[in-house]
DNA sequence: AAGTCGGGGGG
DNA sequence: CCCCCAGACTT
């Protein structure tokens, strides 16, 4: 029976060659592998493994976390983005501890039923924690499958999902879950790679549909393919004083929750010259009396969907303006508590080193 | 079912 | 430059 080879040979593998060493291998709080796995959602390991350490250092407990503050958390998180994961984190720490008494559900379906938890996480911390036979399906599984048992449904249809899940389960060592969901994952990320995978060393040769028909490249199949959009972001950076005007974003858009400067979206490159600026901070806000102290280039970003090009205007103001009062002004200390996107962070930063200035 | 949400690393 | 990553949520 090929599935049985397949399980076997991948066991095998896992015991006699698998290297592969992360912090969250082998823990049983369920906390903590909940932690690990929100992290590494759409995260490559290496990138959440300081992250992991970080918030393991400062929230031993999921009290902790709980009992954190929203601003302190998510500067933690900061830089690692997706930061939905980050809200709905806090939010089920707290709803854990306050409402089921800081027990961990047990449950697949209790898990499952977390904000912020889905098929994936939920089949991972039933295994991991409790050792319950629910099989994990992530990026990996997918690739390996695809390839082993030669799969040509997409993987990024909704469909596919249950096509690999039954696969997956079928596939599953239900004597030892935990210890046959981190194989299969060590196993895609180290030998099953995206690219260049490493068939010649592979334990799978003998069954692999892919390897033996030679369409290893063909595999996984994927069929969406989304257009990026170009953004044009001008940031006014307002000071008075020692305060800085800073604005939490709120909108349904990138970066909820995150601050940034004064932001002014445009349809197109459209450029900011010294009259320009005069004429719409006249018009904006009745500033006559301001003085025009740096205008960066634009720096840029590339998201998964979208490209943002984003520049600065540096203004310093005698005094807050009636029309900006609604805002929050912060001094450099307060700055420091808050989490920005990474391109603010990245100006911000040469602002600070002006020699280094582009 | 399709769109949306970041940032880093590798080819 | 493009693709992918220990996915989940919203519409």
């Amino acid at each position: 029976m090929k599935q049985q080879q397949f399980t076997c040979q991948l066991m095998d593998w896992h015991k006699r060659e698998n290297e592969r060493i992360l912090p969250w291998k082998g823990e049983q709080d369920p906390y903590k592998i909940w932690l690990s796995e929100v992290i590494l959602q759409q995260t490559r390991a290496e990138q959440g493994l300081p992250y992991y350490q970080a918030f393991i250092q400062k929230y031993p407990t999921i009290e902790d976390l709980a009992q954190a503050p929203d601003s302190e958390v998510f500067k933690l998180w900061e830089g690692l983005g997706y930061y939905s994961r980050c809200k709905n984190l806090l939010h089920t720490a707290r709803y854990i501890v306050n409402e089921l008494g800081g027990k961990f559900p047990v449950a697949y379906e209790a898990i499952l039923s977390l904000k912020g938890i889905g098929p994936y996480t939920a089949a991972a911390i039933s295994a991991f924690a409790y050792n319950l036979p629910h099989a994990v399906v992530d990026g990996n599984v997918f690739r390996v499958l695809a390839r082993c048992f030669g799969i040509y449904a997409p993987v990024d249809a909704t469909e596919s999902r249950k096509i690999f899940t039954a696969l997956a389960n079928g596939l599953l060592d239900k004597e030892q879950p935990a210890l046959y969901n981190q194989a299969i994952m060590d196993f895609g990320a180290t030998i099953c790679k995206p690219v260049n995978p490493l068939c010649s060393q592979c334990p799978q040769q003998n069954l692999c549909e892919a390897y033996l028909n030679g369409t290893i490249n063909e595999l996984p199949v994927k069929e969406k393919k989304m257009a990026k959009k170009m953004r044009w972001f001008t940031y006014f950076i307002f000071t008075v004083d020692d305060k800085t005007l800073v604005h939490q974003r709120i909108a349904k858009d990138i970066w909820q929750n995150l601050y940034e400067f004064y932001l002014v979206e445009t349809d197109a490159n459209s450029n900011w010259d010294n009259e320009k600026i005069n004429e719409y901070l006249q018009n904006q806000f009745s500033i006559k009396d301001f003085y025009i102290k740096y205008i960066s280039p634009f720096l840029s970003q590339q998201l998964t969907h979208q490209t943002i090009k984003a520049q600065f205007i540096s203004v310093q103001l005698p005094h807050i303006p009636p029309m900006l009062q609604h805002y929050e002004w912060m001094n450099k200390q307060q700055m420091e508590q808050l989490a920005f996107p990474k391109i603010i962070n990245e100006y911000r930063q040469s602002e600070s080193f002006p020699a280094m200035l582009f």
